[in-house]
DNA sequence: TGACTTAACGAACGACCGTTCGTAATTTAG
DNA sequence: CTAAATTACGAACGGTCGTTCGTTAAGTCA
């Protein structure tokens, strides 16, 4: 690894901890060039633009969100473990996760570009719509091993197990409330029932 | 209503707006001056800091959501029929709202501020926990009116029910699904169901 | 109308923004 | 070791930020 991608790599995660908990909005070359003790200058010249420093920080987050949750995950046997296996890792993303102080990337930028067009909006966008069809298509997998009903609508499921954490992140990070964890492994508990086949 | 308060009240009215599309670090004084065609300084005297304006734009929202949303649903009879009119009142704000092209403020606030302290943070939390507990209130009405099951946890109610908008306004907003609106009043039924006193 | 209060303005402030550029230091490869 | 390529730097750019202040204009009320 040359000294170039070993420096963007450092940028790329102490950035990522700044956005997850400042946004894309909250962060700036300046702030991050203090903080790494490099210049203004030298950090930016690693990507050329803050936008593409943006797309680069969504790549890197997708990266790790691939390597800690679904890769595991697709270990697992295929139907309702492997979707369980999903969400233990998807909990301990959302929860145990040194490298985004302020939680889950994706969920602080979702609300941040829902409305703001741009390349940065229409890359989050495609992420999160690849991923929503991960999680369909395991739903539907699961279907099929017949661990689940067969009339099940599996982007319903995907929409409300992708709620699950969306409502997560509110509760614990906002409200501060110290129930939501249980409360989001209730509401999975339940999914998981109202999905199962009856046998 | 004197004329300052009147010039106030457009301002909020134009910086909700925007605010709703770009959150507050998404606004500047400067930004609000030039689409109401005042000067900066004018403007920034009727509040006398950025938070100020901040803190007024949270407590005016807060005003219209209840208007709108809990001061109808009052009227409705208690228990389900009054939960079914929140319920409806809260996806007639979320949609159909000219005051608010980026949605309901609170759930762009949200992620913004989840991790950010201060005053506004703080400001916030407070009216998002007084509208669970309103929420928790009306659940527990319902149980009494028979309509719910007795063993209904109503914070969980609460939890499932604010999770319904949170998620509907990810899908409807930053992934564009035409569905989301359809899956949100599915998941809706499915939790008053779910609630529903078995009789 | 006249006196007084309130509202709005324009100019300027220091701070920080993303970005450009010429130059110096360091890494890499022959 | 040397020469070329990469990486990092410092200074400066035009712009925008929130905020201050002295002054003018408009609104309010006896």
């Amino acid at each position: 690894m040359s000294k170039g991608q070993q420096t963007r790599a450092v940028i790329l995660t102490e950035a990522l901890r700044a956005a997850s908990v400042e946004g894309f909005q909250g962060i700036s070359i300046g702030m991050l060039a203090d903080r790494l003790k490099m210049s203004k200058s030298g950090l930016f010249a690693h990507f050329g633009s803050k936008e593409e420093l943006e797309k680069a920080l969504l790549d890197e987050s997708a990266k790790r969100f691939m390597a800690r949750v679904w890769e595991p995950a697709r270990l697992a046997p295929r139907g309702r473990p492997r979707i369980e296996a999903m969400f233990k890792g998807w909990l301990d993303w959302s929860l145990h996760n040194d490298d985004l102080p302020g939680g889950c990337l994706f969920v602080t930028l979702a609300a941040e570009y829902d409305d703001k067009p741009g390349p940065v909006r229409d890359h989050l966008a495609e992420l999160q719509t690849r991923w929503q069809g991960m999680m369909i298509r395991s739903a539907q997998i699961a279907v099929q091993e017949g661990h689940f009903r067969a009339d099940l609508d599996p982007k319903q499921f995907a929409y409300e197990l992708q709620g699950i954490f969306l409502t997560l992140n509110y509760y614990r990070r906002l409200l501060r409330d110290g129930t939501a964890v249980r409360r989001a492994e209730q509401a999975f508990a339940q999914l998981l029932a109202r999905s199962a086949a009856t046998h």
